[in-house]
DNA sequence: CATGAATGAGCATTCATTCAT
DNA sequence: AATGAATGAATGCTCATTCAT
């Protein structure tokens, strides 16, 4: 069918691309909020505005719904991550510019955000190596600059910049989805900066460092 | 029969109590696994070695023997930290107690810790208000610490120490429980002396800081 | 729309109504004969030939459907009442054709009568405002006959119509039920006859006593 | 067992006997309210205030508790009923005294009026022996007032005894339970006075209307 | 006599999934 | 491409009953 196309608002696309969109929308806010067990496939639909029926014509069920949801959303955090920084940037700069580009997209994507973390450390579940793909490409992109700032020479001694990325990676979204959460009024600067200060410790190299037994 | 005082273990509790410690085991483990949603109980009660009805009689469902277990792990976390260091540490030696006794408890802990993390931003569960208290007071032990050194003109300016307590939160746990699923090989000390120099950049102080606009 | 009423038995209604309508008569039998408590959802699906689900689909719960089966089988009775008496009848005659009518409807829905009298002081269940309605409406019909008899000036004096209508209400019920239950084989004229002739208590007032043929 | 044994049953009581005692009125008022199945033995025994297992040391179960209520509760009936009358009154006068019994009954033990209705027609519990019996004996009352009208030929002709009897009895159930609940506040004569007025069509033969005070 | 912790069969309810339209 | 009535296995929960104290 498909009659019309003329201007609605999706210029490509067709019904069910726009109805698998709406899907995704619906999904992600509720998941996010009750978690993939609490929420139904009636809710999900009834929220998206379509039968209960379309959701099983589109995805085939209501897992494969939320590992689609995982992909779908997950693509556009590593994404934005790779794009916060041109290549050509000194890494001190670009670790502090890729750290900014986390925090302002989980203060636009905040559900998403809220579903990574949920399933973070669910080992057994059937997404969880979609879920841990994800984060190892997003935690690769901080561990990459680190890895440049070693290079460098700028990295403090001894610091393994896998286990870093995961840490920077961890205070990114915990400090993020705190913010939204409790204090969403605040400037998303003030939230970054103290963010940059704690990356200090590790860039700020070579001179005073303190001894650790 | 031995039904107590003799020697194994707990003293007094009466079989009611008992019977409460059990199911609690049982539970974290069944639920940090497979979530929440997922863990059924008849699972729970099957693990804990009583009849379903037990799980009704000693809680009254489901979701409150969830609160009940979130309440009662959670008392053990912020004891700990909380003992972590001697009031008289220096508090930079205090703060990286408290960080270490972090890593501890969740090397020790990952199905309490898994859980934590997977339900702290999940606002409109009926336990939402219990996790975001067990969390406040763990960032609060972690923020205290960072206001002593504050007071000792220790800090770097201009950090937030609310902000800072929740990003190295967010910090440790992260670290750790990427630790313990993805290398549980490696000793503990490796894990605690990455962030012990994560956290010199905000500690080390007035010296060398790098600028940010 | 309305596409088919070729012949297959319901002209109208559609797929829905007529499952509902299967549910009613299921449980109406059910219910009456066993109580509500001792009746489960499994039994009334059973008998309407029907999944369990489709209970809760229809009705949304147990005590849902109870309810709608009151509203239905109920409107059917007051509606008998109503439509027993001609308004061109004498008073006196209209009286004797609704309670002859409530006889003969008892006999034909022992079953819902049996409920309708089970829960008619059972004040604080959720479907007592349905049952207290339905009595309302039917003892309606009962007192507004007594009314007009009494503006003939046809009516003893001193009696309370509410009241009076109450207690022929209960007497036919109690005597159609007992008819049902003990005598199923006398004829339903020997027990109007009775009814007539109690009835003529208050209506042969001072003169004559009218003839019942 | 059964040591004491020195009359039949209560000049003393023990604690055995008051215990029983109070079970018997929590029941009889739990159980009016929301019926037999949906009263459960913890609100009984709560409300009785002992412990659960009382209720099976003392009964042996819930249903031998309702029938043995029933019993209790129902030989009080039959003993107003027939205690109601001299056996030295002019007929007419005794059946108004009957009925006038039944109404300050009802008024006195509404509860247990209520679960005699509610289980009155209900012929597959395992206590409908019981309350069939209750009911016959009650009604006999009724019906051998009647049958003493009949032999001095002041009955009105054609009139089935025991028919009459069960239609006055329900009469009076209904109209005293109304009243009960829905106009308590009402005096007790107003309420009899409206049913002698009824009776008078049986008694009251062709000839004139008794006087009522 | 009485208690109350524990039990487990039974039941109401939920919800992912199917399928005829 | 979408719908929504129907399904039934799975699950949370209730509650009469037991029994060790």
């Amino acid at each position: 069918m498909d009659r019309m196309s003329t201007s609605t608002e999706r210029p490509r696309s067709g019904r069910r691309e726009a109805t698998r969109h709406r899907l995704f929308e619906a999904a992600v806010g509720l998941i996010s909020e009750q978690g993939y067990g609490a929420t139904t496939v009636d809710e999900i639909a009834e929220r998206a505005g379509v039968a209960k029926g379309t959701v099983y014509y589109n995805f085939g069920g209501k897992s494969e719904l939320y590992t689609a949801l995982m992909e779908w959303g997950v693509s556009r955090l590593a994404d934005t991550l790779k794009d916060a920084a041109p290549p050509s940037a000194p890494p001190a700069e670009a670790l502090t510019a890729v750290l900014r580009a986390g925090v302002v997209f989980i203060g636009e994507h905040e559900a998403l955000a809220r579903l990574l973390m949920a399933e973070a450390w669910r080992t057994n579940q059937a997404w969880y190596a979609t879920v841990r793909q994800i984060r190892t490409e997003a935690i690769g992109v901080i561990s990459g600059q680190l890895e440049r700032l070693a290079a460098e020479g700028a990295l403090r001694q001894g610091v393994d910049t896998g286990l870093a990325g995961s840490a920077l990676f961890g205070m990114v979204v915990t400090v993020a989805l705190d913010w939204r959460t409790l204090q969403p009024e605040r400037p998303v600067e003030e939230i970054h900066a103290t963010l940059a200060h704690m990356t200090d410790g590790l860039v700020g190299a070579s001179s005073s460092a303190p001894e650790h037994a």
